[in-house]
RNA sequence: GGAGAGAUGGCCGAGUUGGCUGAAGGCGCUCGCCUGCUAAGCGAGUGUUGGGGGAAACCUCAACCGAGGGUUCGAAUCCCUCUCUCUCCGCCA
């Protein structure tokens, strides 16, 4: 959410940067309204002030034993007044914060301008792509053909985008998240955390999937619960109205949760395989800074996510994403693409991100600078560290053999009780 | 699911016959004094949000005692609804 006052100051300027991320602002009926808001506000304040000290009045008189009645009839006017110029304030604020919440973040200023995701300027390469001597095959062959994904039958129990993971596949993915969340642990200092994997409607609307982005979460009927699409929801909104103190920053958290999408209007895509799933694994890095370091921190956190893949040896490239292909919340992001052999391409497996203010706004998550008086909201940062699903996928197709079998990482080998390869029969 | 108790400032904790209580007292914290060091002691300060003014320091007004409504000239205090916490019973991994 965006500082209506900055709004208010910076008209040209947001409104600029709205544009080159496809976002058309009117934000002219939004500044009338808080003109008019701050008009009301006025006018009740000073007729609060009036009851106020007329009260006291009162209060005297009935002490000194005097008729008040003639003030007490005038105030019952005034209060009466007062509540309906309140009615109308708080109509007008809920109206602004319903504006407010829908207007997307404004793209830091390192943020290329362009279009869509053909405008994302590469910034990394790392690893080779692999070359094969026969033609690769996509990994629901491989996981299909080695048992250890079943598509067919999960479709029976649930429905379609929904796997079950067999055997040494389901230890495979179990090894995967150890893995992961051991690295950010031991070695890059994150906090593991275990967080609700079902959140209520405010945390939704702190993280910025709600209200805009309804019809992609799932729902739990007659609740107002929601289930995780990201751990960055429920981790994020850890500190929802809290205010931390300087020192405490920069926190890291990381965290493992199932996540769940609808995946509404993405009907034609990725339809065969884990790509694309209602229900994948993450695991997720958030971190909580100040403003002046969250730019390095988001370098950092990059770097954390980039290494999973580089144990396990997996070739990637990292793109920046342009302000039209920026997320909702986002001021930053990078997005890490794994190669995927079965398709020539790179896929996304994690996407880093600077939120700034915006969702700490919305959340209402502050911290107290260290030697000032003020309070600030802190800035908010996450990036998956990584997509369980796709980093298997990733796995099974670059490590697979002429016959079939895919040899393990030997990063992953101590989480896999020392199995090296999977094959066909075993 | 049934019965009961509670929710006050960073923390503990007064205030529930409605009226200078944004809120006593204590702890903590900050600054100053004092002390050979530490401890103790003394003095001052110490919430948030919004409006207005100011270059700023800051000044000023309003709101906030779980949330939202209501009663009243006036509500932390009375009434209603909801949320959460705790205790007991039932059920249960």
């Amino acid at each position: 959410m965006l500082d209506i006052r900055f709004i208010r100051d910076n008209r040209d300027t947001v409104e600029g940067m709205l544009k080159h991320r496809g976002y058309d602002s009117n934000l002219q009926s939004i500044l009338t309204l808080d003109q008019k808001r701050r008009e009301a506000i006025q006018e009740v304040e000073s007729l609060k002030h009036e009851r106020k000290v007329v009260s006291d009045q009162i209060a005297q008189m009935k002490k000194n034993g005097e008729d008040a009645s003639p003030i007490i009839s005038r105030m019952r006017q005034v209060s009466k007044r007062i509540k309906e110029l309140d009615g109308k304030l708080g109509e007008a604020e809920e109206e602004i914060q319903r504006m407010l919440l829908l207007i997307p973040n404004v793209p830091h200023e390192s943020v290329p301008v362009g279009k869509d995701e053909n405008d994302n300027p590469v910034v990394k390469r790392w690893g080779e792509i692999s070359q094969f001597p026969f033609t690769p095959k996509p990994h629901w062959e491989l996981g299909e053909k080695l048992g250890i994904l079943d598509f067919e039958r999960a479709a029976k129990m649930t429905g379609a985008r929904f796997t079950l993971y067999w055997g040494l596949g389901a230890q495979l993915e179990r090894a995967l998240i150890n893995f992961m969340l051991d690295l950010h642990t031991t070695k890059h200092g994150y906090v593991e955390v275990l967080p609700p994997f079902v959140v209520n409607s405010s945390a939704m609307m702190g993280t910025g999937q709600l209200p805009k982005f309804k019809e992609d979460l799932f729902k739990l009927e007659d609740w107002d619960y929601y289930l995780v699409p990201t751990a960055e929801v429920p981790v994020t909104n850890i500190f929802m109205n809290e205010i931390l103190e300087e020192e405490d920053l920069p926190l890291y958290y990381t965290a493992y949760t199932p996540c769940f999408r609808s995946e509404a209007g993405s009907y034609g895509k990725d339809t065969r395989g884990l790509i694309r799933q209602h229900q994948f694994n993450k695991v997720e890095m958030v971190k909580f800074t100040t403003p002046e370091q969250s730019y390095d921190e988001l370098e950092s956190l990059l770097l954390d996510a980039e290494e999973v893949l580089q144990k396990l040896e997996l070739p990637y490239r990292v793109v920046t994403l342009c302000t039209g292909d920026l997320g909702f919340s986002a001021a930053k992001t990078y997005d890490i693409e794994v190669w995927i052999p079965g398709q020539q391409a790179f896929r996304e497996i994690s996407s880093c991100s600077n939120f700034g203010d915006f969702q700490a706004r919305r959340a209402n998550i502050r911290y107290r600078p260290k030697g000032k008086k003020k309070i600030a909201y802190l800035y908010t940062l996450n990036g998956s560290g990584l997509a369980v699903g796709r980093t298997l996928v990733a796995i099974l197709e670059n490590w697979q053999q002429e016959n079939g079998s895919v040899v393990i990482p030997p990063a992953l080998r101590p989480y896999m009780g020392g199995v090296d390869i999977i094959s066909p029969r075993g």
